[in-house]
DNA sequence: CTGTATCCTAGTAGATACTG
DNA sequence: CAGTATCTACTAGGATACAG
């Protein structure tokens, strides 16, 4: 190790050797669930539709500001990963409902305290930009 | 799944008036918790941080795949909304810590719980993609 | 050791128009 | 109603080289 000429003793770090409950083992598990959660409409549209089936236009309200478009391709995206099903009704107008799995549902509670967490601390998160930003405008 | 879609009419359906603990209300909210999660490496860095201060070769290390210029760009960005705080100490050769801030830990539990949730169900949702896949192929 | 700078690619996303 | 098509723009991310 390289840190002997520093003068700082190193015998308080906290051994790095993975206490079991804090890293996932596999990277690859980490891989997986970016690719549910990361995305901007992800998390909007599972949660709009926690509640039950929902339609197409019903989705386009809820999750506002979103796109046809991104609508479409998340959905499918949603979709091809087993999170939720697509149901197309041979009606006219045609109707199609998207309903969760259960492994989508399985999502709620962790979802929610996302959520929870993004309100409690949106306020200092705000403030730290700010105070980030100000500083390193004056560097 | 516990209901069907398969045509029995749902009178069981939950009205959409936003049941308080299913919707954030803002969708600001929303934006704010994606700002954090999403990203294909806020979670690994903020996972290899909690148990306590690291350095910047030590992550490189301990999020496999990470390039040197996204562990900069990301530990910046996390900076910036105070979710760590970065510590040089002026030393030869220089030394940087990475000290999670109270509210990053309390992302603890939710990001256990979402690791979790993937490793449950990555099998199934690998599956579910074959299955689409194919069937996309034949249609 | 801890970054920055530059170049480049692929994916994400918006706008708009068109369709069964 | 529920999409698809196309075109464009921005950003995330990787590779590599250089620097304090």
């Amino acid at each position: 190790m390289s840190q002997s000429h520093t003068g700082v003793p190193n015998d308080t770090v906290p051994d790095r050797t993975v206490p079991e409950d804090t890293v996932p083992g596999e990277t690859c598990s980490l891989g997986e669930v970016l690719e549910q959660v990361s995305g901007k409409w992800n998390i909007g549209i599972i949660m709009a539709a926690m509640a039950g089936p929902i339609r197409f236009t019903e989705l386009e309200r809820e999750v506002q500001g979103i796109s046809r478009r991104m609508l479409t391709l998340t959905l499918r995206k949603l979709e091809r990963d087993g999170l939720l099903i697509r149901t197309v009704h041979p009606t006219v107008p045609p109707k199609v409902e998207y309903t969760l799995t259960e492994i989508a549902h399985e999502l709620h509670d962790t979802f929610i305290g996302l959520t929870a967490w993004a309100d409690r601390h949106k306020a200092s998160i705000a403030a730290a930009r700010r105070a980030y930003d100000a500083q390193s405008q004056g560097a």
